[in-house]
RNA sequence: GCCCGAGUGGCGGAAUUGGUAGACGCAGGGGAUUCAAAAUCCCCCGCCGCAAGGCUUGUCGGUUCGAGUCCGACCUCGGGUACCA
């Protein structure tokens, strides 16, 4: 009897594997390809254990389409560059590169350690010269596209980070990474144009019909189309009319002011000779730098003495404030008030005394508006008070579209769509970030580097002791020629967003040696990602900016045409979580308890230290701070990769969060044990037993597993697949069949779990003689023949309630069926003697006997 | 506020197109083995009930011979998002 060693066997095959070179992607075009993905890692140094879910699920679906014959590419890299390397070279006065370097060759180990089919031959890390060189050289490209540009703008500013931040990294008035409160600040910066996209990267996400809906809602919200309408307001006496966007032109009727943004030319230049606007937008300025309580901020306004016409009402003159609420760069940066119907235009005007004057009223209701705005849904039904525009009784959208039409066609205003999508500004004034390759050059301006400069390589000897942008303060690295003239200029200092460098990573990976930043027949080949796997975090950032890159960089001819969409299926996989053990110390401050220090008897938690009950906060997210953070590289130590890899998979769907419990992973551990027993001890069987009767029975169940773990992993069923593994086990332990059928049928239980646990798998194919590698056998196919029983039971239902069960020929007649139903005891025993009133056959499935 | 998603035993969850609800696993209970324990193996395990039987997929209603699945209303939880005009 030999025993279950994954530490020994586990390390053994990885070798082998690495040797044999089994999974290094060629491009054969005499098989379909299949190109799969997992989100590359930010290289922390350590394994988390939810890179091991991740990767876990991509490792699944690259075994199993390659041995379903497909070439497959699983390539693995690393999301370098980053701040979390400078704060570790400010702390530890290490460079960003060699604490980034150190960093993923330990976790490049780790992962090594969890038998994935990764081709490592095509690694790089974002912070090589040779890919964030090629980066540099497509940002060239994209300037001569006029995909990227430069504008003086208002940007965030993250006072921690002391750096930019894109819209999109600002959550809740705080930024994505330090979380402090982002200031605004006037700046020169490099923007990619991603809002001349907006109706392109809305419209194809319908064509994404392997992302998950919730993903393409989320992208389809963030870039906020909305249809709607310029009207120009012309101001009572001389100058310029206010243009104005609205959605909902059917409310003009109740406008009875304007509100101008704080940044609107006519503020500012009203500001040049009144000391009072010019304080308000002062202030108005600062109060959105200040709090991010600014949800809750007052509505301020001031009055600027303009007054407009009513473009319908010719005698209604209308007061333009300057309204602090009121966004410059969305729409015109002007809106006219309606009071009535807007909550917010409501508070206003009482607040500064404007009068509200109702557009519609819900039938039969005919008072004013006075404390709460009405805003019916655009479905209910409304009684306008006048009827300009030809609409006066229904509202909906199609009735807004209308009154949209009714204005352009009297030229009152100009149809407009509008997207909330700005542009995605890239600079980021840090040191360790893909250097801008452009120049400053006091005769030409801003030059862009030549291409046989590129790589603009890091300096190295930068030093962090002050925050801010290390590369402002290096003595020489500035100092460059313009490539133009020739002459003393100064070299762009800004790094470009970490989320550039993630925006094409799957394009590289497809020729990672290339001199150019793709090789079109490599690119041609495997493009697109087949499946791309990674966290719904992501939704938004990420996937949106990699398919707006795919477009330009298909603009410059890095991809092919078809790669606009880069991810054909997208999932995003849930956390791996754990409880929390949380109790309080003797002077009263809660603490939190690793899961060593604490008993679990009963389904309670006790302290070891006292025996004291301590709380048991099921499934949280992991965190260093509530001691609930479980170590893969522990866990592959003492149980196996093959057991990590088996947990995270079974139990939750992978879509949802699993909890890890040590409790749980001990019982994979001694399952895959018995799995092993079981291989030895056919392998020890006497092979002489003839075929048997259970040979039949064993071979029926094999087909049965073979096709129910197929279609688990086809629909990402892992937790569905790894039960029917269990259960097809357990018939097999149970068999009686002879030598032969129990070796056949062990022999596709590996192949079957092969993709999750691809060691034991080799193991116990090597035991029974498999040719070569599981895992380069093909997979197993069901056959029809044995899925189908001769006999089956049919349930017999009264009145929809299962009352017993028949055993009936598989081909059985349907008037026999009826016949037996109605001989059965328990049908006999409901109708009492009566006749049913209906008989319901349906040959294959069920009976049911209505009474 | 608006937009999504989800509610099934003590727990995680399973259930092609409406057709035997609770697969599989965890936890729990009982037993075998052992001097004892660990390990291993066997059995039980939705709820009520001695049983016959009844009830059961968040709640209420509907469609249907038949509803976890379809329709309507509501409740709870989770996620996203917002001075966007």
């Amino acid at each position: 009897m030999t025993r279950y060693t994954p530490a020994e066997t586990e390390p053994k095959w990885q070798k082998a594997w690495d040797e044999a070179g089994l999974f290094a992607a060629k491009r054969d075009p005499s098989k379909p390809k299949y190109y799969v993905l997992e989100m590359f890692p930010y290289p922390s140094g350590a394994l988390h254990i939810g890179h091991v879910r991740n990767y876990t699920l991509g490792d699944v679906i690259a075994r199993y389409k390659s041995a379903q014959g497909f070439a497959v590419l699983h390539p693995m890299g690393w999301d370098a560059f980053g701040l979390p390397a400078e704060n570790a070279a400010m702390e530890r006065g290490v460079h960003p590169g060699d604490w980034t370097y150190q960093n993923i060759a330990a976790m490049k180990d780790q992962f090594r350690a969890l038998g994935l089919t990764l081709d490592w031959s095509r690694e790089f890390a974002t912070c090589d010269p040779e890919y964030y060189g090629q980066q540099q050289a497509m940002f060239l490209d994209f300037l001569e596209k006029g995909l990227v540009y430069r504008k003086k703008s208002v940007v965030n500013w993250d006072p921690v980070d002391m750096t930019v931040l894109a819209n999109e990294q600002v959550e809740d008035g705080r930024g994505w990474r330090s979380g402090a409160v982002v200031e605004r600040r006037e700046l020169t910066q490099w923007f990619f144009r991603i809002s001349d996209y907006s109706d392109a990267l809305l419209s194809a996400l319908d064509g994404l019909d392997n992302w998950p809906e919730k993903v393409r809602l989320m992208q389809a919200n963030w870039i906020g189309k909305s249809r709607g309408i310029e009207i120009p307001f012309h101001p009572v006496g001389d100058g310029d009319p206010i243009t104005c966007y609205s959605t909902r032109p059917d409310t003009l009727r109740g406008a009875t002011f304007l509100a101008i943004s704080p940044d609107h030319p006519v503020a500012i230049d009203l500001a040049a000779h009144d000391p009072a606007i010019a304080a308000f937008i002062e202030d108005a300025r600062k109060m959105d730098t200040t709090e991010a309580a600014m949800e809750k901020a007052e509505k301020k306004g001031i009055e600027t003495g303009i007054s407009v016409l009513h473009p319908v009402y010719a005698d209604r003159h209308l007061p333009v404030w300057i309204g602090n609420f009121v966004l410059m760069d969305y729409g015109t940066g002007a809106v006219f008030g309606c009071p009535a119907h807007d909550q917010r235009d409501l508070d206003f005007a009482r607040k500064y005394d404007l009068p509200v004057v109702n557009a519609f009223h819900l039938p039969g209701d005919t008072t004013d508006v006075t404390d709460i705005a009405l805003v019916p849904p655009k479905t209910t039904e409304v009684v306008y008070v006048d009827h300009f525009a030809g609409i006066d009784i229904i509202t909906s959208q199609e009735a807004i579209d209308a009154t949209i039409d009714y204005f352009e066609a009297n030229a009152l205003g100009v149809a407009k769509v509008n997207y909330r999508l700005r542009d995605w500004g890239l600079s980021r004034q840090r040191y360790w970030g893909c250097p801008i390759p452009v120049v400053h050059c006091d005769s030409c301006g801003v030059v862009p580097e030549k291409k046989e400069n590129l790589p603009i390589e890091l300096p190295k000897d930068v030093s962090f002791d002050r925050p801010g942008n290390a590369l402002d303060w290096h003595p020489t690295w500035r100092q460059v020629p313009c490539p133009k003239c020739g002459d003393a200029a100064r070299r762009e200092t800004d790094t470009m967003d970490t989320f550039v460098d993630s925006s094409w990573y799957y394009a590289r990976f497809t020729a990672p040696q290339a001199e150019t930043p793709t090789d079109r027949q490599e690119a041609d080949y495997w493009m697109n990602v087949d499946q791309y796997i990674g966290g719904i975090e992501h939704a938004i950032l990420h996937l949106l900016y990699s398919r707006f890159y795919a477009r330009a960089m298909i603009e410059c001819g890095h991809l092919p045409e078809a790669a606009a969409e880069p991810f054909d299926a997208l999932f995003t996989q849930g956390m791996v979580t754990h409880a929390i053990f949380q109790g309080f110390a003797a002077d009263g401050r809660r603490e939190y308890y690793f899961p060593e220090d604490v008993a679990l008897r009963d389904g309670k938690a006790f302290r070891k230290t006292d025996d004291t009950e301590v709380e048991i906060i099921p499934s949280a997210k992991m965190s260093k701070s509530k001691r609930n953070v479980v170590n893969p590289v522990a866990i592959i130590e003492r149980l196996g990769a093959d057991t990590a890899r088996w947990f995270v998979l079974s139990d939750s769907p992978p879509e949802r969060d699993v909890e890890w419990t040590d409790a749980g992973a001990e019982a994979t551990s001694k399952h895959l044990a018995r799995v092993w027993a079981l291989s030895d001890r056919i392998a020890r069987m006497d092979d002489t037993d003839a075929a048997s009767g259970a040979d039949d029975a064993l071979m029926r169940e094999m087909h049965k597993a073979i096709r129910d773990v197929t279609l688990g992993i086809e629909s990402f069923g892992f937790n569905a697949a790894i039960a029917k593994l269990y259960a097809f086990t357990n018939v097999l332990m149970k068999s009686k069949a002879s030598h032969a059928a129990q070796r056949k049928a062990v022999m596709v239980l590996a192949q079957l779990m092969s993709p999750m646990t691809p060691h034991l798998a080799e193991d116990i194919w090597g035991h029974h003689g498999g040719a070569g590698f599981v895992a380069q056998a093909p997979w197993p196919v069901a056959d029809e023949s044995w899925l189908v029983d001769d006999k089956l039971t049919m349930p017999i239902q009264v009145n929809g309630k299962r009352r017993s069960e028949l055993l009936v020929a598989k081909d059985a007649p349907k008037a026999e069926i009826e016949a037996m139903a109605l001989a059965d005891e328990a049908v006999q025993r409901a109708l009492a003697g009566n006749a049913p009133k209906k008989l319901i056959v349906v040959p294959g499935r069920i009976v049911n006997v209505v009474i």
